[in-house]
Order: C-alpha cells, then structure tokens, then sequence
DNA sequence: AATGAATGAGCTTTCATTCAT
DNA sequence: TATGAATGAAAGCTCATTCAT
C-alpha cells in the first residue's frame, strides 16, 4: 500500500475530480468536441487550473483510458485468479460483469468513439486490453477443449465469437436503444446464457 | 423515376465525388479531425468548390449518412418484399449482407463513431434506420412465431438479442482485430449460423 | 533572373508587406512582446492571413534575419569581387557603408536584441553574417601585411580591434544618442578615419 | 550611512538574493522569456513570495538596472573625485574597468537588450548613466584641450568617439565572438591603448 | 462554376498575479 | 512571512466560411 502525504492525497482527488468532469462532458460530446473551458465549467474551477493537473489535453484522455486499463487489468487479474470452472464463469462472473458494465458506460462511449478515430490510441488498447483479454479466454477455451468439457474447435475463432454477442449488445445499448436500455439486466443474462449455449455447442 | 437535367445530373456526380473523397479522409481520423481543406484537397478541387455543393462541413456528414440510410432502405425493403423464408435469409441473405458489409466498412465507421458522439444524428439513425429495421425483424419473427416454427418469445428482444453477434463482430473488425479482419468470410459465415442456431433456440 | 508567375509575384510582394509591417512594428518593442494581431493590424490584414505567409512567429523573425544576411551577402561578395585598395576601402566603401547603415537601423536593431537573448538565432549569425565578414577582413589585413603595407601583427585580434570602433557607434546610435543621431554623416566619417588610423599605426 | 533595522537589513539580503538568482536566469533567455517560476525556483523559494519583494516583475528589472545604476554612479564618483592625469585614467584606471566588466556581463546583456526593446529604460538609462559619464568625459576633455595638452576638437563628439572602441568590443563579447572572449584580458589592455591614442592625435 | 486568399471566432496553452493557508 | 494552487487575461494558431476574381 502506498502511504502518500497530504498534499498528494489532495492532489489526486482533485485530479480525479477534473477526470469526472471531463469524462462527463465527453460523453456527451466527444473528446474532440470538448473544450478545456467546458470542462472546467464542469469542473467548477478556472481553465489554467486544469493545467496544473494535466499537461496538455491528450493528457485528460490518458487519464480516461487509465482509469479503464486499470479496472480492466484488475478484472482480468480476477479472471486469472480464480480459475472458476465454466459454468460459475458464465452463468455468475459474466453476467455480474455485464451489469456492472452499467457504471462505466460513459467510459466505455468515450473510449470506443476516441478508438474509432485514432490510431494511436486504437493501438494502446489493443495491446493493454483487448489483446491480453481475448489470450486468457483462447487459453481457458483451449484447456476446455482439452479436457473434452467443450467441442473442438479453433479457440481464437471461438473466443471472438463467443464475445461478439456481449458487445453487440454493449453497442445497442451505447447507441442508445430504448428496450435495451430498460430492461438491461435481462438482457445481460440473456447474452450470459447465450453465450454458454455458443460454446457449449460450438462447431467451426 | 425522376428525370434529371444534364446540368442536374452532373452536380450529382460532383456532389457524390465530393462525399467519396470526404469518406476516404474521414475514415481515417474522423469527421471533426478532418478539415475542408484535405476533403477538398483529396476531391481534387479547391475548398470554396465544396461550398457549391453543400451549405457547411455539417451538411457533408448528413449526405454520409444519407447514403447509408439509402442503401439500408433500399435493402429493408428487398428485405420485405422478397418475403424470404426464414432457412433462405439466415443462410442466404444473412452471410451475403454481411459480407457485403466490408465494402462499407469505413463508411460504418465514420457513422458510428459520430453517431456515438452527437445525440441528434443518434437519434436520427434510430428513426430512420435503427428502429425500421428492428420493426421489421420483430414482424418477422412474430410471423415465424405465430406459424409456430420458432419457439414462443419476446419478438423485441428476440430480435436484438439475435443481432448482437453480427454487431459485435462488425465492432472487433472495426476496432482493427486482425484475426477477424485476416477471415472475415469465415467469421461472416459463422456468425449467420450463430443468428440462425440462436433464433431456432431461443427461450427467455 | 528568376521569372515568377504573377500569382507568385503577388505572394512574394504580399509577404514582404507583412515583413515591412513587423519590422516597424518589432523594431519599437521588440519580438517577443510583439504579438501577431499588432503586426496583422500594422499590415492592415487579418491575424489569421499572416499564416498563409509564415509558419508560425517565429518564420517572421527568420524571414526579417533573411533579410539582413542577403544584404549582407551581397555586400560581401562585393567586398570580396571589387579588390579595393585599403585607401579607397576605407576612406570611399567603408563610410558609404556605414552611411547606408542609417536606412536598416530598424532591422539592426531588432536582430541585434533578439540575437543577445537567442542562442541559436545568435549561432545563426555568427556563422552565416558575423565570421564570414571577420574571416574576409582577415585575409584583407594578412595580405597587406604580407605586402608589408602595415606593420605586422595578429590578423585576428587586428579585425576586431579595427571595426569595434564602428560596432561601437552603431550602439551609441541604437541607444538613442541624440548627438550620434544628429550628426551621423559626421560620426561615420569620423570613424572610417579613425579605422584607417589604427590599422596604419596598429602594434600589439 | 544609513542604519537599518535588522529586519530591514535581512529585508534587503532576500531582495538581492532574488535580484542574484533573476540575473542569472534572465541573461541566459532574457526578461520576457524567463517568468517568474523560473526565478523564483532559482532562488530556491515560491513563485508568491517575490511578490513579497517586488510589486511585479517589472520592478524585478527596475532593481536589476538600479544595481548597475548604482555601481555605475559609485565609478562615475571615483572617477570625478580621483582627478586623476590622463595617462593614469588611460592606461590604469580604464583597463581595470574594462577588465571589471566582465564580472557584470550577464548584467549588461540584461540591460542592453532590455534597453534596445524598451523606449521608457532606454530614456532612463540615458538620463542616469548614460549622459551623465559622457558629460564627464566631456569635461574632462575641455579640461585637457584648455591645457593644450590634447589638440582642440568637439569635446562632444570626441567622447563618443573615444568610447565608441570600447563599446563595440563589449558588443563583440556579449555576441560571443570566440576570440575576444578567450583573449578578453589582452583586448581591454589593447582598447585602451587604442582610446588614448585616438585622444591624443584627434583631429576632427 | 471554380478558385483560394482573406477573415475572425474560437481553440489550447501560458503565466503574472492573488490569496487562503 | 512563505507557500503554491487557483485564477483568467491574453497569446499563438487553426480552420469553416466568404467572396472578389
């Protein structure tokens, strides 16, 4: 555990507090669309302020992937940990994990939307995320597969596809559609359900 | 049909040389982190030229959208009218579709990432594509349904829970994942007989 | 002859326009605390219409030394080609010079400030203004030297010695002396003798 | 002499512990350039402290030039009361305060690209330091032509004239020519030779 | 119709200055 | 008195838009 003076404690939540700001702006209308002043405002404190906390922009949207690689490093660490066998993963870890996806819409838009449009950003979360999530579940497929609990079948396909639906619905939900959006807990078990049901039944 | 003037005729085919060119730099870094001046620039003309053609830089992402919107139409409504048995559209029309989707993929691309970003194109998506789309894959299932040749469900969900997948992979191929971007055919098709296993299956 | 196209030739006198405008503008509060809407206004034009000129700030600067160094360029070929006797340079080219020194006193002045808070502009002249012009009147007292034509001595150290006395008044004038500036045609005879003097009669 | 309390005079350490710790900072970027972080981390204390010290940055430069104000009156005194004979002033007193300079080189390169940037200190330079050293040296001048003891010339003009060498070679200094740089010692010695030779055989 | 130079609003960023601690 | 975080005016620069040619 870290023990941090005083003032760091101070600086951190204030820091976390722009973070909140901004991630609230943003996701109303983009990283791009956003201006300091807007976040500021939002932030109740003046433009320059921010500059003490963040040293350009880019520096901001850093600091929104972080807080997403960080959650999502912790979860996968979870993931690795616990060796759940199949059926608690799907039917208790997963769909806990969709639900509490709620919380982090707003972070999940900004992120996905700053994604589509640059590269270099695209690349990060490729490398710190998305890659090493789809490897543990090629893994866990592959060790399915071996102990003949699931068909056989090519476990980097199985993994992409076994994930599309869950972000499918992700992106309804993110694109704003009404019956996903009031009745997101059925549709999170459903997707858990589904799912087990692709892999159980998978064949290339 | 409507006929068109020569002079006509030709502002259409500027005006759509001038949505290419935007499409091709768009897709690239986004709509907002592209100027009017490498638009123009990539259309072959000078920047004032596009003002001929459209009223603001705005006006060049309706007419992106518009062509989509278009091109959805025009297939909602092949959709409908062939009346496709259900075996021939999630084997037929399904896969095609979906590889079709390729061609268009910067095109999804610029869309999503805007619609994600600006609430009034969201919504004008949903009405004009969106929610027509889901209408009609409700009707149908209901229809399917009522001849008892699905189970019994809720046709609202039923619909968007079986077009998550395909959505959740257009999204990984998006996001740049290479393995679905090297075997787009084979994830295209694997995600057709997903829908239709899902479909066949299906139980809330 | 460089033959410009007419849309070149504009460009080119609009570009100097702007330069005319910093310089006097530059030259009465120096670069640094002169912005670009007091040069833009100076110039009659819009802020933003400096940018279709100049990168950023700092090319004017460049652009204003250019203008120096091409003067002084020429007038060192001319130094150089013309081969003048020591008595004709000093007592015909070198007050002429001097004397014409009074139409670039703007310019002097601002490079001279700039130059002694800005250590890369200040390698800049060293190399391409200030050695090359020492390097020439070097080789000029060696051979009159060697010709036995003044006494000897280190050519060197002989090169400064003999245009500090100029350098000097240069100053005095840039400072604002009002008996300098009154009386310059004076002051630049006077110093082009005293020259003359030091070299003939120089002993270190 | 004034008497200070000790608060006063600790008052006065910190003030030229700041102005000490400015010099240094300023003469390597220049005033405008260096802010007030940067002096104040030089002195080793906060930002807002120096405004304990100083009403605002202006009054930073105020004392840094009325440091060499000072010093200068305090020669300027010497030199008035020493009266001492020509020879003596030109060949001891000068050398040694051309020799002395280079101590306060960062100073003068201060205050001279201040001076060249700044109509308001360029006036006050002249009025306190300036005009008043000519105007001895002016004096001093009538003096030795009323004892015949130097050809009779414009006292005015043969001042300038007379300091001009000096002038120039700080100018060549504070430019950061190499050679007078390393030979700094012979270059004084060789000036001063050079001003009472000029003295002696002035003739305008 | 096509051009592209000119425009100026609006952005990000800096930094002298203030003031609660 | 010393601190340094907060402030916000003002800077450099961009770029959608206009309009004379």
């Amino acid at each position: 555990m870290k023990t941090q003076s005083l003032k760091q404690q101070l600086q951190e939540v204030r820091r976390n507090h722009i973070i909140d700001a901004a991630i609230d702006v943003i996701a109303e209308h983009g990283f791009q669309q956003t201006t300091i002043k807007q976040i500021a405002k939002q932030a109740g404190i003046a433009d320059g302020t921010i500059y003490n906390y963040f040293d350009n922009k880019d520096a901001i949207m850093t600091a929104i992937v972080a807080r997403i690689t960080e959650a999502e490093r912790r979860d996968l660490n979870i993931a690795n940990s616990e060796q759940l066998d199949m059926a608690t993963f799907m039917q208790t870890f997963l769909p806990q994990r969709l639900q509490e996806v709620e919380a982090q819409l707003p972070l999940f838009k900004i992120i996905l939307a700053e994604t589509l449009n640059n590269a270099d950003l695209r690349e990060q979360i490729n490398s710190t995320i998305y890659e090493p999530s789809f490897a543990i579940a090629e893994t866990y497929f592959q060790q399915l597969m071996n102990a003949k609990k699931i068909p056989h079948a090519n476990p980097t396909m199985m993994a992409r596809l076994s994930f599309s639906p869950a972000f499918g619905l992700l992106m309804l939900r993110l694109l704003g559609d009404t019956h996903v959006t009031e009745h997101w807990d059925e549709y999170s078990n459903a997707i858990a359900q589904q799912m087990t049901h692709l892999i159980q039944h998978h064949e290339q």
